[in-house]
DNA sequence: ATGGTAGCTGGGCTA
């Protein structure tokens, strides 16, 4: 059984330790980090190294920053979301990974635009990269492999994935724009693992820092993993692991994992 | 009515 899961973990220098223990408790073969918050340079490879992961790193600045770590190799890195060459944000890693059997598969770490405030240019170019999203998808499913693309979307689907859906709605998460650009990209024929295994609400992946809101299950599911066709086939299972999110100092996400049949 | 939290960074932005 193969196990790919993803993670934003806000800062992989403050979550270095919880991200590898994570991984000790799980073994996934693959985890895809988002908002990393350091420099490719600085990325602590050599704990994920030890541990024995490949990492593909796309680090940046005080902001963003993607990785894919995986125990299998990795063939081929794409580190830009084409479409806009003057797009300076690190939000998308694309690898395609070798499997023991001699399978290839595509898996991609995601981490799409805020939006707020909105209305406002941050909502615009968060609307512009999932129109640009919908295109490089476009793209990948016409080489009709096991593709999978996870990350955190910033973006709640339903009413059912948000605790107060009223308090939530002029949020550039929860507007009804993010949620059609998040459709258009389901639409070219990708589906949402999660949703897949069991379409109940409140299977929630993000709970802010503030006002007790893990306490009191406040939360958002924002974190998908996106599967083709070919990697529905195979679905066994997803799985939201709330454990992380009550460790000390955690991640205001916790991570979400599929098993594929591979 | 405001601030309530966290992280990066060294004041204010991002979330």
């Amino acid at each position: 059984m193969l196990k790919i899961a993803t993670w934003n973990v806000n800062s992989i220098k403050q979550r270095e330790a919880a991200a590898a223990e994570w991984l000790k408790q799980t073994a996934p073969d693959v985890l895809c980090l988002q908002e990393l918050k350091c420099q490719t340079e600085s990325f602590p490879r050599s704990t994920f190294e030890d541990l024995g992961y490949n990492c593909a790193v796309l680090g940046q600045k005080s902001f963003n920053g993607v990785a894919i770590l995986s125990k299998h190799p990795i063939d081929e890195i794409i580190t830009a979301l084409p479409g806009d060459s003057t797009d300076e944000q690190s939000r998308y890693i694309e690898a395609a990974i070798s499997l023991p059997g001699g399978e290839a598969i595509r898996v991609a770490s995601i981490y799409a635009p805020n939006g707020n405030p909105a209305p406002s240019p941050k909502l615009d170019y968060k609307l512009a990269w999932l129109d640009r999203l919908k295109a490089h998808a476009r793209t990948l499913l016409a080489y009709e492999e096991v593709l999978v693309l996870a990350g955190d979307y910033n973006v709640i689907p339903r009413p059912l994935d948000v605790y107060n859906p009223a308090a939530w709605a002029e949020d550039a998460l929860f507007r009804l724009e993010s949620r059609q650009a998040f459709r258009r990209v389901l639409h070219l024929g990708l589906t949402d693992a999660v949703l897949a295994c069991d379409s109940r609400g409140g299977q929630y992946t993000f709970w802010d820092y503030q006002a007790g809101a893990w306490q009191k299950d406040w939360g958002l599911r924002i974190d998908h993993i996106l599967l083709s066709p070919q990697a529905l086939a195979r679905l066994h299972g997803a799985r939201i692991d709330r454990k992380p999110r009550n460790w000390d100092k955690p991640s205001d996400h916790t991570p979400v994992a599929v098993s594929l049949g591979l």
